[in-house]
RNA sequence: GGCGGAGUAGCCAAGUGGUAAGGCAGAGGUUUGCAAAACCUCCAUUCGUGGGUUCGAUUCCCACCUCCGCCUCCA
């Protein structure tokens, strides 16, 4: 597949450097609260663009880390009386729970920073020794920027002006003494009184490691020093991402990720996603709106991951529609292929220009257009041609990761209900209208629904 | 101030130097006693604004307007 690099900036294939598996790295969650549908944008783009490799017959090795102590968890597992790792297996649990809802697959390792506290100060130890970290007289560590030659190259920021700080006129609190230039960035930091029982020891005294270190420490356990694909959201090509390069490749040599694949934020209602506005939703908000996750999926992939994408509760709804849709053509298709087998399960007849659209740069939106489009033009197929579709369309809604509603379950018809429904049928074969459309509300009322063929009728839930 | 992205129908959203996918909503029709359901059909002379290049621009160029992201630990 085809595929936008942030680095070169340029659409590019995609070919595993080591020729057979793709391995790739994505930027996990930070475990101190659920996540939102902003983090699940990123997260599920990252899904379908491994699923896309997979169902091309890519084999895949998908590393994601859980960020599991800095800030943030510490503050949190304070605040809940708890101990750090007690806190953060609670949101790690909730974390795959939401993804598990979503239709994510797993990563094949997910390996947590508290668990890789020896990786990383080895990974400090080689950047001092290297002279591209220095120690500060508080115990905290830092890299070096000016030392690296190529850093703010995935940014595309000025180097020159990153290294000497001068990057934002407004960064009035530069009063950060201990460190050689103002954006030099924390490796290890160095145990605060804050920090409560989390810190470990270190050369350097007791401490924990900064943020951006345990992504580098964890790709080079797992991925070695070259590997396919890093990802994330956008926010972190600068400095985390910019970070981890420089780390990695002072410390390690190598390559580090041959391509950089992010995922644009989205916007609420047209406009910032955020706490004090009250549109930061999470899967459980939109579960207590009546929206299960396959509708929010569906609407995360509805726009291209590169282009803003305007989530709203209508989208929400849209999207509910937009599946019970390609259910009932696909169950329309699986009724003309009757017992039919596949025989030649090899392209994607109907479905071609979806697939294309997937393989070219994570097209979703052109994908799901193809769906539809596909079906229709499947619905003159018959027997083995119609089987042939439904596998080629099933694919598809695997490589989206998409689960289509199953059609509701023949619910059990309580006596009474059956009997006023009967009595229905009976007043409105006998034209009696006025006592027809009564029973008609009376079970409206009672919470069931009449549908009238020309031979009988159906009771669905309401 | 620097770098980057976006503005396509009521809403969401693809796309292209050659005349605008798809979904939702809406409208009409078939069916129905009337509804519902189902099925069928319709729904942007136009792509933020103003110029320019071109036989032809929504697509390329310039200017402007609006929105968004990043510019030191936010997916």
């Amino acid at each position: 597949m085809r595929l936008f690099d942030t680095l070169s900036r340029e659409v590019r294939e995609l070919r595993p450097i080591d020729g057979s598996s793709y391995r790739f790295y994505c930027c996990g969650p930070t475990v101190y609260g659920p996540a939102h549908i902003g983090n699940f944008r990123t997260f599920v783009l990252q899904d379908v663009f491994r699923r896309v490799l997979e169902t091309g017959g890519t084999r895949t090795l998908h590393v994601r880390n859980i960020t599991d102590v800095d800030d943030k968890t510490i503050r949190g597992s304070q605040a809940a009386g708890q101990p750090l790792a007690e806190f953060t297996a609670g949101w790690k649990a909730k974390f795959h729970t939401d993804c598990e809802a979503l239709g994510c697959l797993p990563p094949h390792i997910e390996p947590g920073a508290v668990d890789h506290i020896p990786q990383q100060v080895a990974m400090i130890e080689a950047l001092v020794e290297k002279d591209h970290a220095y120690a500060a007289p508080d115990g905290s560590v830092y890299f070096r920027i000016a030392s690296f030659d190529r850093y703010g190259e995935l940014s595309h920021l000025d180097r020159r002006e990153l290294v000497l700080g001068k990057t934002q006129e407004t960064r009035a609190n530069a009063d950060e003494y201990e460190k050689d230039s103002i954006a030099d960035f924390v490796l290890w930091k160095a145990r605060r009184p804050e920090d409560g029982d989390n810190f470990w020891s270190s050369p350097w005294g007791e401490g924990r490691p900064g943020w951006h270190l345990e992504c580098s420490a964890m790709i080079r356990e797992y991925l070695g020093e070259s590997f396919d694909l890093h990802s994330g959201g956008v926010d972190l090509v600068f400095p985390h991402h910019e970070n981890e390069i420089a780390q990695s490749r002072c410390a390690c040599g190598g390559n580090f990720a041959a391509h950089w694949f992010h995922i644009t934020h989205l916007l609420v209602d047209g406009g910032k996603m955020s706490k004090s506005l009250g549109n930061l939703y999470t899967l459980g908000d939109l579960a207590e709106r009546g929206h299960g996750p396959m509708e929010v999926r569906y609407v995360l992939i509805g726009a291209h991951y590169r282009k803003p994408l305007n989530f709203t509760l209508d989208s929400l709804a849209g999207a509910r529609e937009a599946l019970a849709k390609l259910a009932k053509g696909a169950r329309a298709l699986a009724a003309r292929a009757g017992g039919d087998h596949v025989l030649n399960a090899v392209g994607f007849g109907p479905f071609q220009a979806a697939w294309e659209a997937l393989n070219d740069d994570l097209n979703t939106p052109a994908a799901l257009g193809g769906l539809f489009t596909g079906l229709r033009e499947a619905s003159s197929l018959e027997g083995q041609a119609a089987a042939e579709a439904l596998a080629a369309f099933n694919r598809l809604l695997r490589a989206l990761g998409l689960e289509l509603p199953e059609p509701e379950p023949d619910a059990e018809i309580p006596a009474d209900i059956q009997a006023l429904a009967d009595e229905r049928w009976a007043a409105r074969s006998a034209k009696d209208w006025a006592k027809s459309d009564a029973l008609r509300d009376d079970l409206a009322a009672r919470g069931w629904l009449v549908k009238d063929g020309r031979e009988g009728y159906q009771l669905e839930p309401a």
